[in-house]
DNA sequence: CACTGATCTGACCGATCGGTCAGGGTCTGA
DNA sequence: TCAGACCCTGACCGATCGGTCAGATCAGTG
């Protein structure tokens, strides 16, 4: 065999990401992404450390406008704070539905990771925007439900165009937050 | 030890409900569960014919109250459709929510399985009464993430009183779901 | 030519999984 | 007393997982 493309690295993300959108992160294993790209799974870890820097990698553009996201976001309270996060999350979920889908049912377990517990964080603040930064549990109650329901059904929609599916989305979300007081 | 205790079977659920609530299905193992309840893996597998009977028996009750919804659901259209499916659903939710939430994140894979064939049947019954019976794909949009939204994260709310659970997410749905034309 | 470093692989490892099985203890009723 | 039903277990199985490693192959270089 002995390939020899430098492109090796490029082509197992891309198969990496297909599987993993197919059939989840913990239901795709190494085998079968060597099995994809055409290569042995010891060539998938020549490339990669492990199996979840894999992941990292393909989730970085994505995690790098979530922390952008939460940096604006601390610069705003109330109304504005939930206008912003309502808007930015909605746009990030929009254009990273793909890799957002990737992690479908994996949230729990993956935030619990040292590389993802940021995330955690960051997660934190995007519900007490969502909720206007009221304590009332009916307006957590409702951030959780979208952002959830938002996260875990964003990657169904890949067929729907970006505008289409944003303006969908944003009013959704107008409708249903809280108003804050 | 012999334990010879015919209530083996119900401690082995119990447990099975603590843990797959703590880790998830696939994050449970049967030896876990033995450990939980302090026999043998072997033991697990003499009262249940396998892990997923178990999970089929945990959910049952909920089941049943979802196939009950759906036969209502069935005799109405349109707006009274809508009302039926969200005081359905918000209430399965809260009643059933520590059942829901050992779910979390495996419905994909779970809902492939036979013994689960006709909850997807099911499943499309509700989001299209949640639309409204609407075509817009914002109105599906919408429901999805509602739905998808509701099951993933009641589980979370375990400390808030049933009412104040119901309220807060009937008012949810209403505000968020779009008015049938 | 020899050497080097990058790329790739088959064979292998330990761990864990769900599940099977033969057999041993205990209780009950004839 | 004893057969048999019931309950439980340790030992074991095949499959699969992520990951390691020594070595084969190749392109470039001096």
């Amino acid at each position: 065999m002995a390939r020899v493309s430098p492109e090796t690295h490029d082509e197992i993300l891309a198969a990496a990401g297909r599987r993993f959108a197919l059939t989840g992160y913990r239901g795709t294993s190494l085998q079968d992404i060597a099995g994809e790209v055409g290569c042995s799974k010891a060539t998938v870890l020549y490339h990669f450390a492990n199996k979840e820097a894999i992941l990292t990698e393909l989730m970085a553009p994505a995690i790098a406008v979530l922390q952008a996201l939460d940096e604006r976001l601390a610069a705003h309270r109330g109304a504005a704070a939930q206008q912003v996060a309502a808007e930015g999350f909605v746009d990030l979920a929009v254009r990273f539905r793909r890799e957002i889908a990737l992690l479908r049912g994996e949230f729990p377990e993956l935030l619990q990771q040292p590389s993802f517990a940021h995330i955690h964080r960051i997660s934190e603040r995007l519900i007490e925007a969502f909720a206007g930064g009221s304590e009332r549990s009916s307006a957590r109650i409702a951030a959780l439900v979208l952002l959830a329901g938002i996260s875990e059904t964003c990657g169904e929609f890949a067929d729907v165009p970006d505008e289409e599916l944003r303006s969908a989305l944003l009013a959704l979300v107008r409708r249903a937050l809280e108003p804050v007081d």
